[in-house]
DNA sequence: ATGGTAGAGCATCTA
């Protein structure tokens, strides 16, 4: 019986997060960590901090925006970046992949859709059937698989602090909350929710909300995905809101998961 | 009250 640990945290700013994501991977020791949002080119990754705390780093960025990355204690391999449909054009550094422990993991930064109506949201849905047909096209749901990331997409009314409000807007809207479960009846499992089945769990509050984490007004987006025989392994799954307490904290904040392989 | 803050990178876009 083996124990894998995996987490995941839109950082907004690898750079600007290192300490708290440091400070994470110290504490918590885990196998491997998802990242999201880190928001540098390929160049400026800091590769040389996560070797000293013994990670290997997989990372695809862009110029300020997007980005995603893996970090490791083991190797990783198959690593792969982007769709590679060849319709991705001009290429949004959004998601990455790579094989860990045996286990292929995929982490996106799905896009967040400005409002239904506007192109931001059009991009949003063809990003998610295009997330469907590469999990079609490249893995298969009797296998062990993991999807985990910044899904922007909250599946449930608990899923959001205020469901009448935002239902209709970016984040709670009926035809992403469709693809989402479009993608997840492939043969995924929430693995967070299977284990957490009570309203209040978020993952994100808005910087703009005044007093918004101590009011716990945020939503829950960033996800953890097994496929179904792989989520019967899953013996937890939690949220650490510990880091939004730090200095310069993330909007969003870690996702964790434990199996028993 | 249709606001507010944060990050990148250097004017403004994205979230």
């Amino acid at each position: 019986m083996k124990k894998l640990l995996i987490a995941t945290f839109n950082c907004n700013s690898v750079r600007s997060r290192l300490g708290i994501i440091l400070d994470w991977l110290y504490a918590h020791n885990p196998d491997a960590l998802c990242l999201q949002e880190t928001k540098a080119q390929d160049h400026d990754f800091p590769v040389a901090a996560f070797d000293d705390a013994g990670y290997d780093c997989a990372f695809h960025g862009q110029k300020s925006y997007n980005g995603v990355a893996i970090v490791s204690r083991h190797e990783m391999s198959d690593i792969g970046k982007g769709f590679g449909d060849d319709a991705e054009s001009p290429e949004q550094a959004r998601l990455i992949r790579a094989t860990i422990c045996g286990i292929p993991v995929v982490n996106t930064y799905v896009p967040q859709g400005f409002e239904p109506g506007s192109d931001k949201f059009r991009y949003k849905l063809e990003w998610l059937a295009r997330l469907k047909k590469y999990f079609e096209n490249n893995f298969h749901p009797d296998e062990p698989l993991l999807w985990m990331g910044d899904i922007n997409i909250a599946p449930e009314p608990i899923d959001v602090y205020a469901p009448d409000e935002f239902e209709g807007g970016a984040g709670f809207h009926p035809d992403e909350r469709a693809s989402l479960k479009d993608i997840a009846a492939w043969g995924f499992v929430d693995v967070f929710r299977a284990l957490n089945p009570e309203p209040g769990h978020y993952s994100f509050w808005d910087y703009r909300l005044r007093g918004g984490l101590s009011r716990n007004l945020g939503w829950r987006i960033d996800h953890i995905y097994a496929t179904r025989l792989l989520a019967e392994q899953c013996v937890a799954s939690w949220i650490d809101t510990a880091p939004r307490s730090k200095e310069k904290p993330s909007d969003h904040t870690f996702v964790a998961a434990e199996f028993r392989l």
